[in-house]
DNA sequence: TGCACATATGTGCATATACACAAATAGTTC
DNA sequence: GAACTATTTGTGTATATGCACATATGTGCA
């Protein structure tokens, strides 16, 4: 379970309050591991009783409160003795490639206006990702495996653009009539 | 939630039993959606009750029997009408990512040690996928489909090797000492 | 005979995750 | 003044997932 130490490594970097860190999963570190809100609070909640994390209150003027929340030395501690275990190994769960594997069983015309959607997905994030990495130029080993984590999501993005592409192409044409099968007809 | 569907489609390749399934996620369709026997098992006794499957039980000698299931009509129906859904966007979860974005906090060593394991791994399915995809020349509409999964899996395997590769070579030189640190010597 | 192993199907429990809803404060816009 | 948006922090609940354990049958081997 990385989300834990996902919320200490940001924590690292400056102290957030509960809010800032969604915002900050659904920018950065979430290409890596995403967590909604809630999930982001809970678990705020059992670092800080597991004082891995220390909370302060920050009064704020024309908006409420915040609980700002600050990386321990145990906390440090708990990410070194972590990156010690073998990581769990990277597994893909994808909706859309069941359905590319169920292919008789889909509606094909649902399956292409998908295929469009994560095409558009990949080029954006493609080409934020590009920009973003033309910009860094690693001082700081912090900054160095950023920018490696950079490289292969740039390159993740790259290949799932271009796969969508090449697979669009090949559904749209003349590919799938030249194929036998019994429930395309069907679909259609 | 796409366990369901998964075995769906897999009932719909050959009506097998709880056992099969969970040796066909671990080698097929399990690239795309990954599952432990208890889940399968779970998920088969609700697919039964809502009639998306039927149960059969198999007597056999010199082993204990067998629930074959077998994917019905309403099965099908329940496949078409998933795929008119949109997917959920994909989304990686990566353990070791996280590590590498919070680099300063780890130990680098156990990193290293990893970063090879992984390698090893991408390259074993990218040989494994590049032999499979060598073999196949689609003449079904299913069988196209699974090509483009296999294609697509196959990228993504020959990408994460080459960036382990380069990764560790990157980690293993020099580069990491040109880099300033507050935390490196203490981690040594 | 005893033990490990493969087949085959589960239960129990803890944790992770997703989704909907709640609630308080202040600014902005019609 | 009312409605809407943004900030900020949550709760409640259902479902998903992972891990350990339970249990039955027959085979092979030391």
């Amino acid at each position: 379970m990385a989300l834990k130490h996902a919320i200490l490594v940001s924590l690292g970097d400056t102290p957030m309050s509960g809010y800032d860190l969604a915002k900050h999963f659904d920018e950065s570190i979430g290409f890596f591991w995403r967590a909604s809100h809630p999930q982001i609070y809970r678990e705020l909640a059992k670092l800080r009783d597991k004082g891995l994390v220390s909370a302060e209150d920050v009064v704020q003027q024309g908006r409420p409160n915040r609980t700002v929340y600050t990386l321990t030395d145990l906390g440090r501690e708990e990410l070194l003795e972590w990156s010690r275990q073998p990581s769990t190994p990277d597994s893909i769960k994808d909706d859309f490639l069941v359905r590319l594997y169920g292919l008789e069983y889909v509606d094909v015309a649902a399956l292409r206006e998908d295929l469009q959607q994560r095409m558009e997905g990949h080029r954006d994030r493609l080409s934020r990702f590009s920009s973003m990495a033309e910009q860094m130029t690693p001082t700081t080993v912090m900054e160095f495996g950023r920018l490696r984590g950079l490289e292969i999501g740039l390159r993740y993005e790259r290949e799932w653009a271009n796969w969508c592409e090449e697979t669009l192409a090949a559904l749209d044409g003349d590919t799938l009539e030249s194929l036998s099968s019994t429930t395309l007809a069907l679909v259609k």
